[in-house]
RNA sequence: GCCGACGUAGCGCAAUUGGCAGCGCAUCCGAUUUGUAAUCGGACGGUUAUCGGUUCAAGUCCGAUCGUCGGCUCCA
């Protein structure tokens, strides 16, 4: 949370204090066991270890009972103590001794990361409930605001976060400083719902998932693989126009070479186990890399002279998501990256940079989505990587001093590296302010000499090219994703899979909507007939909540004048006009791929 | 994978303590030929996710499996 929500921060953490307070009464003392409760983005939550699961009913009686202790307007009393202290407050609380411990030696914090300085280890009081806190809080607890206040879901979650651990009960909440804060909270809950890809993948007959075909797989129909083809053109084409070639190199890869790229040994458990014909064992491709250096390898002897090469593809590749983080599109086990690797020397790191992050600034101020951080994910203590520390310190240097002179604000991430090398990720905000990470560009020193990839030099030697791994849109299945909440559904002209719905109002306007619908498709316009026998208020409304970005109402007076009545999607009727000013229009309007976007 | 909740027609939902599985939309058929967000009438549609168990009787209770959803380090 940022520093200026300092009150929300502390009514936040303080209202955590709270509920844990009234979830420790709900039991006999000592039965439950207290881990962390954090303020967090639009809320707070607390860890408990319980005698029994919680369901839904149990959340009331203790939403009542904090209620209650707001109410009774406890103080909160600071107190710094010593360890010794404090170990024996929690001497039942085997979460909080283990704070403590990390606490006292100096060296970790609640989730076991380490610290700068040893803190000093203080309570914080109220009332009766006394938690291990370093604050700050609200002075009372009637500075709550207990219609303000709500208890969202129950959740399970691992002790510090790592799945070695035991899974404790999280209840999460949510916390303002007035009511009608907490509305709005609410309302924009209801919004982002109604925007859900998932709901509108359907609504819009966009794709499917089926039982037969299997999780994470998603189907796409007719329409849905036009945004796709749209949204892959769009790179394609740009891409093309900045120097980048594009290859093909299928789906499958002969496990051998996963084995000399390091991906077997640091990336398996996200591939699909091995597929056995006769004497071959065959993987499917979870990455291009290694079959974009093999054909790179093929091609014969290259020249410095030939880099930078850039083979971009877009490939699906298969990756084996666990279960319970399969999520709609943004989530998925058939992955289309949008993948381009660079083959260059070390000088041409920087301009190889500075042109991935023109090509990555055009696309995402397409998709408005430009409010976007970049994060600089570096290696981790823990985590596979392959090991060579002179390369990652290469590889690091060489990504920070491109970012530096390509004047780019990053924030730093340890332990979010590719096993192969650091990687400057692109991190967008979407409409309704929620952060996806899409484009991302990698250094890598490692692979491209694992493999035994060379080019000769000036010298007449053979060196290791670096490799650039870089995507756009990340893929195109997670993009969509994105892009279908990010535009409620409403897709700009140029995206739209059908861009104008032709409505003729009786039959015997129909042959002047083919006649019409003919000459839109010459322009290269992807046009539909509603030709059912409804009224035409009625498919107005259907196009209209089909999203389809304009309707040509068609009658007597539109076919005798060689016309149509437009009418758009945002902006309602736009009156009759003649079908040149039609086409101008429109060709205009995707040709600019102008958009319009839609207030949260 | 783990914790919890959920799974009824293509979609959105009903079904009393266990007692004949229904409504709306969509679809199909018929009538209507309509001027900027839903024309009227009729018909079709189900092994209640799957498998097993309890019971005179299961959508409802129990178990397993499959799937979906909310979570699983935004620094005590």
């Amino acid at each position: 949370m940022s520093h200026n929500d300092d009150s929300l921060y502390k009514i936040r953490h303080s209202a955590a204090h709270v509920m844990a307070q009234a979830v420790m009464e709900l039991f006999a003392p000592g039965e439950v066991k207290i881990a962390i409760g954090p303020p967090i983005e639009d809320g707070f939550y607390y860890d408990f270890d319980l005698p029994r699961p919680l369901t839904p009913d149990d959340l009331p009686p203790i939403e009542k009972r904090m209620r209650q202790i707001i109410a009774q307007n406890h103080p909160f009393v600071r107190r710094e103590v010593s360890a010794a202290a404090a170990r024996a407050q929690f001497a039942d609380q085997p979460y909080k001794l283990e704070l403590i411990d990390g606490l006292e030696k100096g060296g970790l914090d609640e989730y076991g990361n380490p610290l700068q300085e040893k803190p000093v280890i203080s309570f914080y009081l109220d009332g009766p409930f006394v938690d291990l806190c370093r604050g700050p809080h609200v002075e009372r607890t009637g500075q709550l605001n207990p219609a303000a206040l709500k208890l969202m879901s129950i959740a399970g979650a691992y002790w510090r976060g790592s799945e070695k651990n035991k899974m404790l009960t999280r209840i999460y909440g949510t916390a303002w400083q007035t009511a009608a804060q907490l509305e709005e909270h609410l309302h924009r809950l209801e919004e982002a719902k109604k925007r859900d890809h998932r709901k509108l993948g359907r609504e819009l007959g966009l794709f499917y998932f089926s039982d037969d075909i299997g999780p994470g797989i998603p189907l796409f129909t007719p329409r849905g693989e036009m945004l796709r083809h749209q949204m892959e053109s769009y790179v394609r084409d740009l891409q093309t126009k900045y120097g980048y070639q594009h290859v093909w190199t299928a789906h499958m890869v002969k496990e051998d070479l996963y084995r000399r790229s390091g991906h077997l040994e640091n990336y398996s458990d996200v591939m699909y186990p091995p597929m056995q014909d006769e004497e071959l064992t065959m993987r499917l491709k979870p990455m291009n890399c290694p079959s974009h250096m093999t054909l790179f390898k093929e091609m014969g002897m290259h020249s410095y002279r030939e880099l930078p090469l850039r083979f971009a593809e877009f490939c699906t590749l298969y990756r084996y998501e666990k279960r319970g983080e399969l999520n709609g599109l943004t989530r998925v086990r058939a992955v289309t990256q949008d993948d381009c690797h660079v083959f260059c020397t070390e000088e041409q790191i920087e301009s190889e940079f500075a042109l991935a992050l023109r090509l990555v600034r055009e696309v995402l101020n397409t998709y408005h989505l430009s409010d976007y951080k970049i994060r600089l994910s570096l290696r981790g203590e823990q985590g596979k990587y392959v090991q060579d520390d002179e390369k990652w310190a290469k590889a690091t240097t060489a990504l920070k001093s491109a970012l530096d002179a390509n004047d780019v604000d990053y924030f730093v991430a340890e332990g979010e590296a590719a096993f192969y090398g650091p990687k400057a990720d692109f991190i967008a905000k979407d409409v309704l302010g929620r952060d996806w990470q899409l484009s991302t560009i990698q250094v890598d020193f490692i692979q491209p000499a694992r493999l035994g990839v060379e080019y000769i030099g000036e010298d007449g030697q053979p060196h290791t090219p670096v490799l650039i791994h870089r995507a756009v849109t990340g893929c195109t299945e997670r993009f969509l994703g994105v892009i279908i909440e990010h535009f409620a559904g409403a897709f700009p002209l140029w995206l739209s899979p059908v861009q104008v719905m032709l409505i003729p109002i009786a039959d015997r306007h129909i042959p002047y909507a083919q006649q019409t619908a003919q000459r839109l498709k010459d322009e290269g316009i992807r046009v539909e007939i509603d030709a059912r026998a409804e009224r035409m208020n009625s498919k107005i409304r259907d196009a209209q909540l089909q999203k389809t970005p304009y309707m040509l109402v068609m009658g007597d007076r539109e076919a005798a004048a060689g016309a149509a009545a437009v009418r758009s999607r945002d902006a309602g009727d736009l009156g009759s006009k003649p079908l040149d000013e039609v086409v101008r229009m429109l060709k205009e309007e995707i040709a600019s791929k102008r958009v319009v976007m839609r207030a949260a």
